[in-house]
RNA sequence: GUCGGGGUAGCUCAGCGGUAGAGCAAACGGCUCAUAAUCGUUAGGUCGCGGGUUCAAAUCCCGCCCCCGACACCA
């Protein structure tokens, strides 16, 4: 009786490796909510990939002196190398350059200019006068024509904070050679978004499960909606899919158009490569199926408003859709159920910024660090409800005085004097009020802590089952198993077995949070089969012949259950081993050396 | 500038109309099975500033200060 659950990921941009800001925002929480949903029996299908086209892949490319696929093709590798370390269970984690990707954004493109949706209007546009591409706003710089301030950007002055336009600005330059730009005439194609205003205001009024900053802030942006420009003067990117632009490779449909498509190409990509290319279906045209889209706070309306629009526009049409036979045939492609977006992480409070050496990367904490340690200080100190600062200190002491002391060494002290004492799961004799009242309010914990997951409140949920450990270590140190042995070794084989299942509880409700350490305390708990497996990597051919990788993995044969699990009295327990490291106070002296020298 | 979010104990954060909370840090005590881990007790805040509404405000309203984001061609 699973229900259908798409975690639709927002979409890194392959320009350069990403920051542990980037997996703090929408890549651990949206892992945690896919990996419960999957322990809970249901359906999920989690998608996202690197986002490859846009201005500043280009600008890297000229500036070393490479094709622009080449910048992604290495970012991408690297990315998708940083999810998989970091264990983020994706079913497809794909990329915008693939076929795949370009027939259905153009499927999008052309049904909703057929519908009416897009129009065509003459713009004035700036170029750079050396390479004849599109110049935005903010790569032109010049003096404000209102406070006179010389390094104005065209898109605003930070001096005086005033809007501006490229054109206003005084001795206009381009950021990236110095050459004033070219302004011309050129044709663009707009999204219609007034035409959706209505729906949209309906829609998402009805939508009172969303956070309500979500919520407000997108019924506020959408009062004053105007067409949206969707083509950009560019050479890369989805080419514009009408006869007159047929073989042009001066226009392209701008990133954000089709990275948000993705979401839907990435699904059928999946159905596709496994061989069941209607499965997307299941979800994205089942009336009953829940998405639910993670992001940062900076691209709300892309996910609340844009691309509802385009949804909303295409409906059950196109070549994708329209092709839907049986149950799913003039069902509408679904709109989003939840947008979970979260804020900022700071970096020893300063925001992260590459070019300014204020970064941390996922691949150089992984190089040194756990990723469960990582993974147990976002979700319990990120960027949740308000920006959060991460300090090399606070995570030394999250690891040392949380995750090491509490979790880490229950597990430690019961597994030890159970493999010491009984070898096995020892039998219980008749439990006490206090051994069936703690077992009790351990369990419910699979209530507790799965309600705040469902309602993405991640913080909430793993300090619950952190203080559902905490009452473990203070059950065992009022029962002292350890001096009770020594006169009753029935009592205390019935205290160790209460702590074990307990801890085999707590096992599965820290699955979703930190799955290498449960993977691992599943098996000392002589348990065989995985409840977070492997994940891994697979190539796939397109037909004009070129391939990508595509993170994924076996969820399906993961056997764990969001649900108490009785742990068999005599099951062999298997040679312990500390469960996390305990980190070194001299890390965070180490750790701020190095971004001082970088 | 306009709109939205945030400013709560030394630190990181929760609470968001009804006698100020957690974790860590601090002080004291217990335990010694466990990665010198753990358990208990105590201490610690005029909840950014100034007004207002209310029997009652961290919580609602108004103004101000500071931080963050969006404001359409950066993603």
């Amino acid at each position: 009786m699973g229900e259908h659950i798409l975690v639709a990921v927002a979409w890194p941009y392959a320009n350069g490796p990403r920051h542990i800001g980037h997996v703090a925002g929408f890549g651990v929480p949206s892992d945690i909510f896919a990996r419960y949903h999957r322990l809970k029996g249901n359906y999920v299908l989690m998608v996202s990939g690197t986002d490859e086209h846009g201005t500043p892949i280009t600008l890297a490319a000229d500036k070393e002196g490479v094709t622009p696929q080449a910048i992604a093709d290495r970012y991408s590798q690297i990315i998708g190398d940083d999810l998989y370390h970091l264990g983020l269970s994706y079913d497809t984690f794909t990329r915008t350059t693939t076929l795949n990707h370009y027939r259905v954004t153009q499927d999008i493109f052309k049904t909703l200019y057929e519908k009416g949706y897009i129009l065509r209007q003459e713009t004035l546009g700036a170029f750079s006068a050396s390479t004849g591409r599109t110049l935005p706003d903010r790569y032109i710089e010049g003096t404000c024509p209102i406070c006179g301030y010389h390094e104005a950007r065209g898109d605003q002055c930070d001096n005086c904070g005033h809007q501006l336009d490229p054109i206003d600005l005084i001795n206009p330059r381009s950021k990236i050679d110095g050459q004033p730009p070219v302004f011309k005439e050129t044709e663009q194609f707009f999204l219609d978004l007034p035409v959706f205003a209505d729906r949209l205001q309906k829609w998402i009024t009805r939508q009172t499960h969303w956070r309500p900053n979500v919520r407000s802030f997108s019924l506020n942006f959408i009062k004053e909606l105007k067409p949206r420009p969707i083509t950009r003067d560019l050479d890369w990117g989805v080419p514009i899919p009408l006869p007159e632009y047929a073989g042009r490779d001066d226009k392209k449909i701008y990133v954000w158009f089709d990275a948000v498509i993705g979401y839907l190409s990435a699904s059928i990509e999946w159905a596709k490569n496994r061989g069941t290319p209607d499965a997307w279906r299941d979800w994205w045209q089942n009336r009953r199926a829940r998405h639910y889209y993670f992001m940062g706070k900076d691209n709300i309306v892309f996910h609340s408003v844009i691309w509802p629009s385009q949804l909303m526009g295409y409906f059950s049409d196109g070549f994708y859709a329209g092709s839907a036979a049986g149950a799913f045939a003039e069902v509408p492609l679904q709109l989003p159920h939840n947008i979970v977006s979260s804020e900022f992480l700071t970096m020893e409070g300063k925001k992260f910024s590459s070019s300014r050496g204020v970064v941390i990367y996922v691949n150089d904490v992984l190089s040194r660090y756990d990723p469960d340690a990582l993974r147990y200080f976002l979700a319990i100190a990120g960027p949740e409800n308000q920006d959060t600062d991460f300090t090399w200190s606070e995570f030394v002491r999250r690891n040392n005085d949380e995750l090491v002391a509490t979790w880490g060494n229950l597990v430690n002290r019961t597994l030890t004097n159970v493999y010491k004492n009984f070898g096995s799961v020892p039998a219980p004799e008749t439990l006490t009020e206090g051994d069936h009242a703690l077992i009790a309010t351990v369990e419910g914990g699979f209530a507790t802590c799965g309600e705040a997951i469902e309602q993405a409140r991640f913080k909430s949920a793993i300090s619950e089952a952190m203080r559902l450990a905490s009452l473990v270590n203070t059950y065992l140190s009022e029962q002292e198993p350890w001096k009770v042995i020594k006169q009753d070794r029935a009592r205390a084989a019935t205290i160790w077995y209460v702590a074990l299942h307990c801890v085999d509880q707590l096992k599965l409700l820290f699955t979703p949070f930190l799955p290498f350490s449960s993977q691992r305390l599943h098996e000392y708990l002589g348990y065989d089969g995985f409840i977070a497996g492997p994940l891994e990597f697979r190539e796939y051919t397109e037909e004009h012949g070129t391939s990508h990788r595509v993170l994924t993995g076996d969820y399906e044969s993961w056997i764990g259950r969001w649900e108490p699990s009785s742990l068999p009295v005599g099951q062999p327990l298997r040679q312990p081993a500390p469960l996390f490291k305990k980190l070194d106070e001299q890390v965070v002296e180490d750790e701020l050396a190095r971004l001082m020298g970088t």
